[in-house]
DNA sequence: GAAAGTGTACCGTCCGGATAGTATAGTTAA
DNA sequence: TTAACTATACTATCCGGACGGTACACTTTC
């Protein structure tokens, strides 16, 4: 277990501290306790909250980046591959390690430029999507109803049900491949 | 100039400091110096900051409801009528008063349950959107596209341009048209 | 009709608790 | 033995909220 992965469970720790118990409560002494280390050893490793912040947003925007980009390479139709990317992983996503997430929610509370990494991505997917093949409003719709899916469960306004969740997924599938 | 009007510039203030200096900045202080009052002129009106930001959602809430149920009163079909009044309002109180949705930053950084009056009025909501004639599914799409706008706008995440912004409008609204 | 009382709006100060960050001594592992 | 890491003790700061007043418009009571 070296020096990365232990980094990468304080990240985790961190965003389980904000899922479970909200923004304010993100203190280092908080995430000390879930992450099972002592205050000290987190600033070890990450010598400010606001580095803490920044390293739960990067780790994210990394995954993130490689997940789309893995799927739309191994996409064999080229017409419409990275909306259809981005609406899977941003599926699959939301069903598995969802916590992670929290880490946008920390950065948006914590400061202005922590969301940078988070920007930019979307606005490389933007660009990938409206050239792409298929109808950029289009394109952007579909685009707009997966955020709108996942940050509102981000936000704790509504959440939908399994079953709609997985007809809409389908939907915009469809919708990606005409 | 009453009582209730010097509230309502209370949580005015309050957005404007939640969307000029983030959400650690709301602080009793700030939203009283953003209104021009005392820090105990402010807790005279909201006895705490949780009243504070509870009274936010609950304006915004109160604000919402009311537009989107005349717009859906008002309109001449009945068929998709509050789906159409969803995105007609949302998007145009995007255009406005943007501000306001501040407060649900607020809520979301303050306590689990300051949220409960948006999440009631979307369940509301997603009733009737759900049987008003036109498919469940597609409307529910339409919908979210139309939270993924706000929220990712909200969020900071990325920023539609203006003109893009109208053409999807348009075309969800023929969505909710057919 | 004036003295006494009441309610509303607001001000400025103070305090306790929480928290970010520092310092440093101790421990483990390569 | 040195770099990676932990644990603890401590400091400085900030913030929510309590509180004691002030101003003033009203109403009531004698």
């Amino acid at each position: 277990m070296g020096r990365n992965s232990r980094k990468i469970e304080i990240l985790h720790a961190a965003s389980k501290v904000v899922s479970d118990q909200g923004i304010f409560n993100l203190t280092l002494e908080a995430v000390a306790k879930e992450a099972g280390i002592s205050k000290g050893g987190l600033l070890y490793h990450y010598p400010s909250k606001e580095a803490l912040v920044h390293g739960m947003v990067e780790h994210l925007a990394n995954n993130y980046r490689e997940k789309i980009s893995n799927n739309a390479e191994n996409d064999p139709i080229d017409k419409g591959k990275w909306i259809r990317a981005y609406v899977d992983v941003t599926f699959n996503q939301t069903y598995q390690n969802k916590n992670m997430h929290y880490g946008l929610l920390a950065a948006k509370a914590v400061s202005t430029n922590s969301l940078d990494p988070i920007r930019e991505l979307y606005s490389e997917w933007q660009r990938e999507i409206e050239h792409d093949g298929i109808d950029p409003v289009k394109a952007s719709i579909i685009r707009l109803a997966t955020d709108g899916i996942w940050l509102s469960e981000l936000f704790d306004i509504y959440h939908i049900g399994e079953d709609k969740k997985k007809a809409i997924f389908k939907k915009l599938k469809d919708w990606a491949n005409e």
